[in-house]
DNA sequence: CGTTTGGTTGATGTATGTCAATATTAGTGG
DNA sequence: CCACTAATATTGACATACATCAACCAAACG
């Protein structure tokens, strides 16, 4: 599932650690696989819940609902996430979690985990991890959302995606189009923008030949591009990937 | 420093873990207190960084500084937090510590923490509170950047204030007044709007009478329908506290 | 086939940003 | 102790990014 560049940050003699906790919690978990062909609500906010998740296949969310019926989605998982890993210290979730997609899910009940927590290292520091890498991209979203206008938010969503679903092994690094199976309904709720106004954003990427998204599909034209446009609120270390750098063309 | 309140949402199990972790981190950190009497850069965005600290006084964040000079705000430190964390895991973080106020603060070499993290389950107990107390205030922060109006967070932002300061035992519960050294660009920083629509804010909370910012000071005359201002963007637990109910005055 | 869901576009409104000016205060050095 | 400077706070006039409201189309679907 994962070379060590998806470890990049940390401390590399933890790295051999994750790879094994990866491996110790997939066979703790195997058997218990499930798949959903549409939306579904794995946890449902502010109720009791003890387990803990892994994504297989597929995209689910992280989604706090106000009482106006918006939603503000926190976090987007993808496959090889472990989610909800905080099972095993709070009881209650305050936001729900949702499918956003067909995906597959395999469960844990947080006690058995916990378990294995306590006796195995290798476990812990794949949890913690998770957990920590989870927290790199809340801070670079609360500066998106801060401080990026629409199209930067956009730009460095999409990136995003890219990056992680290459760090996963579920595409491969070079590949420019990639399966998005959001609606821009979802986007937007993640975005913190109108749906209405995030169709003007993508029109204008498309129509600068910067990105596209139809049926399900991100097809990124100039990576250059959509890089700089998000750059203003990368993180220094997403800012300087080597492909994301060079062209000087403008988004608007 | 806390009573068993602050742990409000985690299983309860590990309530006194929690408490002996603390006792046990507060020891070993002994002697190393530095006192700073003005802003000051604790750890520097993208450099080795291998220290954890615990905040005895005064205020500290977590910033992000673009490249065009704009700074994000990410997390605000109250007396008490631990923070950096993390770096028992990562090498580098991506973000500058800054200190926002006259403070004291102690320190401690990872590996020394890591050493007792591992050995003493009740320290990494306490560790993992605080990652998961952080990351609950960034999912409420992600909800309020996201969905929240300019209002609407400013509220959000002082009762976040005022019950962590009470929680972490700086100030009474039914204390209206409590020190508040940001100034309002520290404070626009974070709530990801300009100072001067910030001043704006503040002056309408000052004209409705709700709440009054100045000489460091906040003083909250009504907190009812300051909740009410709030409510949209709190999560479910915020929302119901009952000192924040009853009121029916609107805002603007 | 109607109905729903997702997507697209236009016209208009508004919250918030930008620019500019001024008062106030705090610090700093002579 | 004073002159000078640099933060900080405050307010007004104006600009704009984004939201809202409304309509319509296309595809999926029972």
């Amino acid at each position: 599932m994962a070379d060590s560049a998806r470890y990049a940050l940390h401390r590399p003699e933890l790295f051999e650690s994750f790879e094994r906790g990866e491996k110790r919690i997939a066979q703790q978990m195997n058997g218990s696989a499930r798949a959903y062909s549409g939306a579904h609500l794995l946890i449902e906010a502010n109720t009791d819940h003890p387990f803990v998740y892994r994504l297989l296949r597929g995209w689910a969310g992280r989604i706090r609902s106000l009482p106006d019926g918006r939603d503000q989605c926190i976090l987007i998982f993808l496959p090889g996430d472990l989610f909800a890993v905080k099972s095993m210290f709070v009881e209650k979730h305050p936001d729900s979690v949702r499918i956003l997609s067909p995906a597959t899910v395999e469960k844990i009940h947080y006690k058995e985990l916990l378990k294995t927590y306590r006796e195995d290292p290798d476990v812990a520091n794949r949890c913690i991890w998770q957990v920590i890498e989870e927290e790199r991209r809340l801070h670079n979203w609360v500066v998106g959302l801060g401080q990026g206008s629409a199209e930067e938010r956009v730009a460095m969503l999409m990136l995003d995606f890219h990056g992680r679903l290459a760090l996963s092994g579920t595409i491969q690094p070079q590949q420019t189009t990639f399966p998005m199976p959001l609606t821009q309904v979802q986007l937007a709720d993640h975005l913190g923008i109108t749906a209405i106004h995030l169709n003007r954003v993508l029109r204008i990427f498309r129509e600068n030949g910067i990105l596209a998204v139809r049926d399900g599909e991100v097809s990124v034209t100039d990576l250059k591009s959509l890089a700089q446009v998000a750059a203003p609120i990368l993180d220094p270390y997403e800012r300087q990937r080597p492909e994301y750098g060079g062209s000087r063309t403008s988004a608007s």
